[in-house]
DNA sequence: CTCCCGATAT
DNA sequence: ATATCAGGAG
């Protein structure tokens, strides 16, 4: 994909959500570390159907070592993973309050020595809580980007390090969270629909099975 | 590379 | 039944 594909590829997507934002639920940075760190293999609406209750009680890391680790296993037992989870979560909080005053840092590096978060989680952070151009590359980035061509890679580092080589001004800022919509909702992992894919003109991919007959259309 | 792990879609 | 879901750590 040539500068110009690149360029039309964000701005169709662009066109079509112009104000894209994450669809976890969160109140403060804080709450978004913990989503963005319960999230690893679950689905958004799972980790905020489980976060909205927990959320009402627990607002900062204090009140989630006062919570206990016991107790948030209860509230986040819908999520998988919720063991290891719940032992990040309040390592985390610890952390926090012990080198960071209770703030979340606005730092890759600082972010990335708390339990539980990796790169692709202090990118979320970076990106969504302090405005950074920051390309967290998840499941469905690694995918849309390898499957579309817009940017290959055998690793998510890789996909990204690809991605903020070739992401223009001004689509930095949200290119993340536009591939990360596509990618869900369109360029699905099983499923992609192609049929109604705003980009497939540009894509790689070329599916097999055609749109499926619409009624009454 | 393996393990962690419940809910949902296919 | 099985693949997939905003991954990270040992």
């Amino acid at each position: 994909m040539n500068k110009a594909q690149v360029v039309e590829f964000f701005s169709r997507l662009a066109a079509d959500n112009p104000h894209p934002e994450t669809e976890l639920e969160y109140g403060n940075p804080y709450q978004l570390v913990v989503a963005v760190a319960l999230s690893a293999q679950a689905t958004d609406i799972g980790v905020n159907k489980a976060t909205r209750r927990l959320f009402e009680e627990v607002k900062t890391p204090a009140q989630m070592v006062a919570l206990g680790e016991a107790k948030l296993k209860q509230h986040i037992k819908t999520i998988g993973l919720f063991n290891t989870k719940a032992k990040n979560v309040i390592a985390l909080s610890e952390q926090l309050i012990a080198d960071h005053g209770g703030e979340v840092p606005a730092d890759r590096d600082a972010l990335e020595k708390l339990p539980g978060v990796g790169r692709k989680t202090a990118n979320v952070v970076m990106n969504v809580a302090f405005g950074a151009e920051t390309f967290a590359v998840d499941t469905h980035i690694f995918r849309v980007g390898n499957r579309t061509g817009l940017a290959r890679g055998k690793t998510p580092l890789a996909v990204e390090l690809k991605l903020d080589k070739i992401v223009p001004q001004p689509f930095r800022l949200h290119a993340h969270h536009w591939l990360i919509l596509h990618g869900r909702y369109v360029c699905k992992a099983r499923t992609p629909e192609c049929w109604r894919c705003v980009v497939c003109d540009l894509c790689a991919f070329k599916p097999k099975t055609p749109a499926p007959r619409q009624r009454g259309a």
